[in-house]
This record gives C-alpha cells, sequence and structure tokens, in this order.
DNA sequence: TTCGATAATTGGTCAGACAAAAGGAGACAC
DNA sequence: GTGTCTCCTTTTGTCTGACCAATTATCGAA
C-alpha cells in the first residue's frame, strides 16, 4: 500500500520559515534565551544571506507569536521575550468569528475548565486572593452607566483572571483567559444587558470559595454559565442571521 | 489618583496592524466569510493606499494566526479559512521554551483538562471511538524500533486527538492539542525511554472507558500523568543545566 | 482529442531609499 | 555644576520598483 511507504506531502519552505525556525532552533537549544537582543534586521539579513524583507517576516512572525518585541531607536531592535497569551486568546477569537468553533462548545468547554479551576482555587487560594476577588466586585458595582460598559467587560475579564489566578499555576491562568477573554470581543458586538446584576452571583461565589466549598461554589458557577449561555444564544440569532 | 483618571498607554497603531484590524472587523461583521477569496496584494495595496510590503506584512500577520491561506498562481490568493489550532500548540510551545510556563504547571493542568475531557468522553463516546482508540494502541505496539520513534509520538498525539474527539465537542479538541502536541517537541529533544510500555496502561484506560467507568479511567490516565512528569523531570536537569 | 508550449496572474524575494522614533553627545545659558 | 537644547547615529517602519517562482488558462500542433 502507498499508504505504508511513509510519503510525506512535499512543502517547498518559504525562506522567512527557515530565518523563523533557525531563530527558535536556538531559543530551544539555550543559545538564546528571554531579555537576549538579536542582531538588527540589517546585520541578520547579511549573516544569513537574504535580504532585510525576509527577516523582517520572520520578525514579525515571531512577534505576533509573542516570542519577540520590536523596538526602534539606537537601543532598539529584536529583543526575546517569555512568551505572551495574546496569540492564544486571538485564535479563540478568530475560530468563534469564522465558525470553526461553536459557542456551544465554547461554553461547554468553559464551564468544565472553570470547574477544575475552582477546585484548584478552592485549595490554595488566600485571604488576599478573595480580597482581590471582593474588591473587583465592589468596582463592578460602580460601573453602571452605559458609558462604563467597556470598564465593566474589563473588570469582568479581571475578575476570571484573579480567580485563576487563585490557582497558582500559571498554565491554568493561560487556559482561562484563552477561554474568557475572547467572550470580551463577542460581549463588545452584541452589547449586554446592562440590567443584569451579576454582582450578586460572583459576591455568593466568592462566599463559598472562602467557605472552600468547592461544590457550592462550582453550582454558582455553573448556573451564571448557563444564564450567559441562554442569553448568548437569544442574542446570536440577529448576527448569524 | 492618577490611576482613577483613566490614562491609557499611548501605542501608535503600525501599518499594517491597521490593515489586520479591517480585514478582521470584515470577517467579525460577517462581510467576509470563510472559503471568500480577498483581493490580491496589488489590488489591496491600491485600495488602502499602503505599499504591497504592508499589505504582505498583514497578511503573514493573518497567515500565521490561522485566518488566511496564501497561495500562488492566477487562481490562488488569499483566502479566509476557518481557523486553526496551531497557533495555540505553537504559543503553548513557545512558553514551555522560553520559560514563561514551567513543566510541573504544564502538566498538572494537562491533568486537570483530560480529566474533564475523560469525563465528557465516558458519556459520549460510541463504538467507534473505542475501535480507534484501540486501532492506535495496535499501532503503537507494533512500532517498537529506535527508527520508528517519531511515528510512536505521532500516535501518542493522536491517541489523545481521538480522545478528546470522543467528547464530540471541538473546544476540547483544540485545548487538548493545546497541552499535547507541545509535549511531542519536548520529547524530540529530551528522548523517551524506549523500553517504557505505555500500550499497556493505555490497553486498560481504554478498557474503563468502555465500561463508562470514568473514575477508573481517570485513575488510570493520572497514575500515566505521575509516571510521566517524574521521568520529563529526571530528564529535564540536563537541558536546563 | 491530447499533449505541450506560451502567456497571464499572483505570491515570494530582493535592492535601495527615506521617514519616524529613540537615545547619546556636545554646545550653551544660567 | 546643572539643566536644556540641538544635532547625530542607530534601528525599525514604510515605500517603490523590479524580478523570480509557481500556478493556471489558453492556444496551437500532432
Amino acid at each position: 500500500m502507498a499508504a505504508e511507504m511513509g510519503f510525506r506531502p512535499v512543502k517547498t519552505k518559504r525562506a522567512f520559515e527557515e530565518v523563523c525556525d533557525q531563530i527558535r532552533s536556538e531559543i530551544q537549544a539555550g543559545r538564546i534565551t528571554a531579555g537576549d537582543k538579536l542582531p538588527s534586521e540589517r546585520d541578520l539579513a547579511e549573516q544569513l544571506q537574504v535580504s532585510r524583507a525576509t527577516v523582517r517576516e520572520a520578525f514579525r512572525t515571531l512577534e505576533i507569536g509573542g516570542v519577540l518585541s520590536l523596538q526602534k531607536g539606537v537601543k532598539g531592535g529584536a529583543v526575546v521575550m517569555h512568551g505572551d497569551v495574546r496569540p492564544i486568546t486571538q485564535t479563540i477569537s478568530d475560530l468563534l468569528s469564522l465558525g470553526g468553533l461553536s459557542l456551544t462548545d465554547y461554553t461547554e468547554a468553559r464551564t468544565c475548565l472553570q470547574k477544575e479551576i475552582i477546585r484548584l482555587a478552592c485549595e490554595r487560594a488566600t485571604e488576599a486572593d478573595f480580597d482581590a476577588l471582593e474588591a473587583n466586585i465592589a468596582a463592578t458595582r460602580e460601573k453602571t452607566s452605559e458609558a462604563q460598559i467597556e470598564d465593566r467587560t474589563a473588570l469582568t475579564v479581571q475578575f476570571y483572571s484573579l480567580l485563576a489566578r487563585a490557582t497558582r499555576n500559571k498554565a491554568m491562568e493561560i487556559l482561562m483567559s484563552a477561554v474568557t477573554e475572547p467572550l470580551a470581543y463577542y460581549i463588545k458586538q452584541i452589547g449586554v444587558d446592562r440590567s443584569w446584576d451579576v454582582a450578586a452571583s460572583r459576591t455568593k461565589f466568592v462566599q463559598h470559595l472562602r467557605e472552600r466549598d468547592t461544590e457550592a461554589a462550582v453550582a454558582e458557577m455553573n448556573a451564571h454559565m448557563e444564564r450567559l449561555h441562554s442569553y448568548l444564544l437569544s442574542r446570536q440569532e440577529p448576527v448569524g442571521g
């Protein structure tokens, strides 16, 4: 059978991809680490014997991926970063708007993930975490006007970020923002019911968290998720239709 | 307090970012959907009154993000896709190699996520899913030689992909690949113990799955995760040191 | 009808140039 | 001495124009 002969689809690697791979290899091998500065575009173009435009496309690719930070000026250049979460958030958002991911699947995954995050947060959260969450709720209560709707959304995102931080697990924070922040884009588009008092539910939720009552906290959150999902579905049609 | 005056850090938006945003806005507004073809680089450059290089950087950014596919030729051009998971996987890999994410946090998140995926898979998996998983295990058993180590890794990634598919939730599949595929890069670097028989554990795992025994399946998987984590930690030092 | 050469279109790369931003060095007023 | 201003250098950001490479339609010959 031809399927067992190990043929792979040929793909002609483009020049900028080769440059990208070389830089990523240097990073994975540890010869370049976060904080290091790469040669300037002109120097690297000369070293690799490609044009400056090719190096630019590679730098741009890595910058979008959160690997590099490009700064102008004499002390600027391409600096290696610690990585960034935004590419993940952006990709999930794109998948949602392009139809590669349904709102129902997205919400279910969000619910499942939050369940585990709540479980860990119940184990590991400190008084400082609870205080931060309650301060966030208090701030949310004050943003009631129509003009402050963007601030409210930002605070909502922050609430879940604070919750994830209580797990003391960076990967959980990353996954949480991946499933939370795309919602902010969504909300900005379809609008949100201003009269909906989310603060009450969140206050109860944090109370359960304080009492280390995982079951109750998860139940409160799931109820909120369900209400949100119903609301989003009811609003989805004017966009999709 | 200055903090309450709502100052935001100024950021001069670059030309290619403006182009990116315009294209993404068209997509979010539904005026462009998956399958549509954008104008050629030359045409769009003229319409937006920027250079072709600027349009190229925007196209490149969206291509890396899985939003566009660029094809050469008279029938080619920039075609809108349904989105792609690879940017997420790539970002997680970068975070791991850049130190923005620790192996311990990563593994814990992986364990937590898999728990939920197993739970859903136990509810929804069909006989076809079980058969596919067992076929994968059988294929893994045959790849024993040193030369086939890449095939083994690919089959391992596929195993978790099949498991995620059994949840019937695209978002879960995405998250699963986000926490599984980076490991393949990792394994490729530090090597894996060839004598380790993962097939036995997976066979028992699928058996539990067949019996819809969530607890036992999770326990089997967690035991495997623990063994893997210990192994990775013991191998990590020569890389990090 | 079929095959092959040709032309047109489009992304990929290259070369050179100038603009914009950031930082340093030196002159100058106080 | 101190602060400020101007000029200069470095580096990314953008533009222009050109050519290369891949792909496909088209047309002509066998």
